[in-house]
DNA sequence: GTCTTCCCTGATCGAATGTTCAGGGAAGCA
DNA sequence: TGCTTCCCTGAACATTCGATCAGGGAAGAC
């Protein structure tokens, strides 16, 4: 017998739930998102979220673990694409992706942000499974390109949030700018890039 | 008799429980915080919230109030006081205290980052009687500095909340970045101020 | 003195929270 | 056919939520 012959039917539920979760959890936090609502999202009894899942952390847990898999193989993915690239345009390839990814799923940057204000063991958890590896790899470019005097100076951690910042914030505020300006379309992608590109003081290539 | 003739007894109540409430909101936002954890933290009962607020409603109203009406009076300030530099300068003056309110009080930040995901009443509320005044003056003075081509062209939204973005995020999720890296000192305001700098591409004046 | 106003507490309300548990019913295997 | 495993539901649990209300007690007015 194979190892899975048969996609089970209970997978199908899961990952709806996942992604309800993954919306209530975004937009009003671990605390103030209730599962009662995430399973009328979904349409299921509520106690199947906790058949499912074990615990309300547990499903949080499983929302985070969705996310961050899916996202850091497309940035490995994204950093051996550019392999034969210069420093600064691998740099780049990897900002790219970043924006990308906050524009498709702006809820990424929703949950990093809402987790990380406050000291928990949520935030505990998040950090070592999965911010850190993301976090190091990317310190490390950017420090590569400073040495090579072809990003500009700075702490590091200051220019690596600040990228988080610039690609994430337009796309998690979507509501706030909708009300504010009353657009309802997000910045394409390139015009964030180009952004990120001034903040590293990194020349656009000559075409 | 003067318009008040001795300092309420209620006031610093008052203003006790909107310190604690502040910190609340802005760690779990407002669903997730509890009236009861406010007042264990003011150290008084919990009707007493409901006597000075009306309701937890109106107590976060009342947060938002005293800390924009504050934030406010310095960005006037602050734009008064630079009258007569040049148009980029008055740009970077008013940036150059946004970064300190945030460095000053994380929970700005974090509050406005933790209503502007969803729309809800209370972002409306808050985009209506605060945001947009500040919003406006501020894309006011960036399409100015566009239009004399000392500013870097773009969309002026985007701009904005760039700007907003490197200003607060590494402040706001301190407690993410101490647990990342270890460092408990915020970056220098001034070293935020130089990358917004760079993002508007405004050269610095020389000495 | 009495009276009134103000600041605050404790008890209590119904509703909503996360979690537990017994059991139903369909599908697959013997 | 019987048996077991799997997916799911509904009822119930104790706890906590925001909100209401009656009343206490100190301070100032008269």
């Amino acid at each position: 017998m194979g190892v899975k012959t048969r996609t089970r039917a209970a997978d199908a539920s899961r990952s709806r739930i996942i992604r309800a979760a993954r919306a209530r959890f975004a937009s009003v936090g671990f605390e103030g998102a209730s599962t009662r609502q995430i399973a009328e999202d979904v349409g299921v009894a509520q106690s199947l979220l906790l058949y499912h899942f074990a615990s309300k952390e547990s499903l949080w847990k499983a929302v985070m673990d969705d996310l961050f898999v899916s996202a850091r193989a497309r940035l490995d993915e994204a950093e051996r694409a550019s392999r034969d690239a210069t420093i600064p345009e691998r740099l780049m390839a990897v900002a790219r992706l970043i924006v990308q990814l906050a524009a498709e799923q702006p809820d990424i940057h929703r949950l990093m942000t809402i987790e990380g204000r406050s000291e928990s063991g949520r935030l505990r958890w998040l950090v070592e499974r999965h911010l850190r590896p993301i976090h190091e790899k990317y310190i490390a470019w950017i420090r590569r390109g400073q040495r090579a005097r072809l990003v500009r100076s700075g702490d590091p951690v200051l220019l690596y949030y600040s990228i988080l910042a610039i690609a994430g914030t337009t796309y998690s505020l979507a509501p706030e700018i909708k009300l504010l300006t009353g657009t309802t379309s997000p910045p394409a992608p390139a015009a964030v890039e180009a952004l990120i590109r001034s903040l590293l003081q990194i020349e656009t290539e000559a075409s």
